[in-house]
DNA sequence: TGATTTTTTGCAATCGTTTGCATTTTTTGC
DNA sequence: GCAAAAAATGCAAACGATTGCAAAAAATCA
């Protein structure tokens, strides 16, 4: 198909197309677009103009051929099960929504799937395949199974979970710990004598929170009571049945919950105020995650808030690091206690 | 390099290196690894078998080169303005979350973008340059400049919106008008006497469900007042305000509220909440979308529900019917009410 | 057995960009 | 005005998979 036709009928342009219509070789049309100090100024300027003209757009599936390179980053959302709660969780679009932002500041398009639909090899199915030049996994899951093998294929991955998992490969999180810490201690200064711990122990993140709880109680000489962990997945109707559970069947022995994150608290707050339990007068409640919900909930809830927005940078950072060669390891991102209504606050 | 080097290098195979390994030609193995009749069965499984046991993936971008399908499809967040609001909606994650599903369940992966990010020419960015085969654009925004344009440029493309707009494109949504009468109905029939509308009427999705407000109190013989109709931006924060403004400026002057969102009723009832306003008892309110937060909400909230399992499957079968040169027209997704706490149900 | 059909495989061009190297053009210095 | 250096451009070979067509192999028939 000769020139003319080509801009005759609506096929795409190519490089060879323009470089006929500047009079140029193809090779220099392409510097020129890449803008390569390479080719004069004004012969640059003179074919990006041209190429604006018409429109024009390079063809990536060549390019990426040529260079090996995508510029684009698989997000995998790796969840636990496969119920409708974890699927919309709403903290997860606000990782999704900072990761996009994150990345196509750098440059990157975000390939979003999740580990239900992903087939099992991930390594193959995103990276060999060069339909991706790295891998952000959000979440650990409850084992790293699946991440551990996509490690050892030395492929370019970061991770959003705890940081302070043992691995080999970079984990970008919150700082659980002191979070869950953070959250508790604040019951504790409002008030609270006998504070439940709602999450899931099996989760790791959750797990580093628990911790935190553990070192508010004794940082404060409250002997740890295995009745005050409470087991329960993490969604919110599961949260909402446990407390109800325990409730009915043990009273109301507790003046304190801290749940291990914003959409727990609020089943559980659910529970309470269905049985016209005071918040916070009666109990208080701390979540994790400042979810948009935390604050537009009655009371609003007091919770510890992840800066997802950095972290989507600091994640960014680390995979484009690792396109460059070089590894890179965890790190911590800060949290901070957003105090609302669901707590008594010390003065 | 040779095949000797390239298997001892971890340097990713090619159908060529297959082919020497497996003592056939190139175009043989491409031919058994999509299992094409042309190829002797025992020759195809032995090939599958061997790409198999070398963990072979083919070279999408070599491919997308050579077929001109990526087998991508990108989907643009077509939101409003800028606030966490918005970026946030968990009503988004659902439908992005189902589109991926339905996407994947036909071989497509879903690239991610939205409007803010995205650069202003969106068929170039996606189509020309080969990025994707179709736009799947979540939103008609305040006005369908950019989405016009799109359609105009000959690219496959599906919206969700409003299905009753007049379009050159094909739109797929909810029976918006019919939900908003049902609400309203719904409130009526409950004893409801001054209902609210609250939403926003440039918003094309938002005026129907609008028409259908009024439709309803038409059918009940009740007058429209427009002091019952409160524009108001689709956000929670938005309502919360407005409600909070209207009660101190006029008083409780309404008995039921039409939300145009859940996001919107959630945050109206965190006004009302606040003024210990009884719900239903004093204001009944219904939503729409019918978001996990509907049912944890306390009083859970009335909504409509929108099915957007299936509005994904259809916007996906309709863009696939564009692929194939066919062109494909707009369509109503059935709605259903959910009546929950917040509002009185008749007998 | 030999001719003919059917089945199975291979050849080679192509998709559109990028880039090392060669070549041409321009500038500089004397 | 001419050689040398510098700047600007062009040539052509990849990148790896797909596919129409030709060729070879196997099966069928007479």
């Amino acid at each position: 198909m000769n020139l003319g036709n080509r801009l005759k009928s609506n096929k795409k342009l190519t490089l060879n197309d323009l470089a006929s219509l500047a009079g140029v070789s193809t090779s220099t049309v392409s510097r020129a677009l890449s803008d390569n100090p390479l080719i004069k100024k004004e012969t640059r300027v003179r074919i990006q103009a041209l190429a604006a003209s018409h429109n024009f757009s390079i063809n990536t599936a060549a390019s990426r051929l040529r260079t090996q390179k995508t510029k684009v980053v698989a997000v995998i959302l790796n969840l636990i099960d496969h119920t409708e709660q974890s699927i919309s969780d709403p903290f997860l679009l606000k990782i999704v929504g900072d990761l996009n932002q994150a990345l196509n500041s750098k440059g990157y398009d975000l390939l979003l799937s999740n580990s239900f639909m992903a087939t099992d090899n991930w390594a193959n199915y995103f990276i060999n395949s060069q339909r991706a030049d790295g891998l952000i996994v959000v979440g650990q899951g409850k084992s790293d199974e699946k991440v551990q093998e996509v490690a050892e294929s030395n492929v370019p991955l970061v991770v959003w979970g705890d940081p302070k998992t043992k691995s080999h490969y970079p984990i970008v999180g919150s700082n659980n710990r002191l979070g869950g810490s953070i959250a508790t201690e604040h019951l504790i200064t409002g008030g609270c004598k006998n504070i439940l711990f709602l999450g899931d122990p099996e989760h790791m993140e959750m797990t580093s929170r628990y911790h935190g709880y553990q070192d508010a109680l004794e940082a404060h000489a409250i002997s740890l009571d295995s009745a005050f962990t409470v087991a329960c997945d993490i969604t919110s109707s599961a949260a909402y049945d446990k407390i109800s559970e325990l409730i009915l069947s043990k009273g109301l022995f507790f003046d304190g919950i801290v749940a291990c994150s914003d959409m727990v608290a609020l089943g559980a707050m659910r529970a309470l105020k269905e049985r016209y339990i005071g918040i916070p007068s009666d109990v208080g409640i701390v979540g994790f995650d400042d979810i948009l919900m935390a604050e537009l909930s009655y009371p609003s809830l007091t919770t510890i808030k992840q800066n997802t927005q950095r972290a989507a940078q600091v994640m960014v950072n680390k995979l484009i690091t690792q396109f460059d060669g070089k590894n890179s390891d965890s790190s911590l991102i800060d949290i901070e206690l957003v105090a609302r209504q669901s707590t008594k606050h010390s003065l």
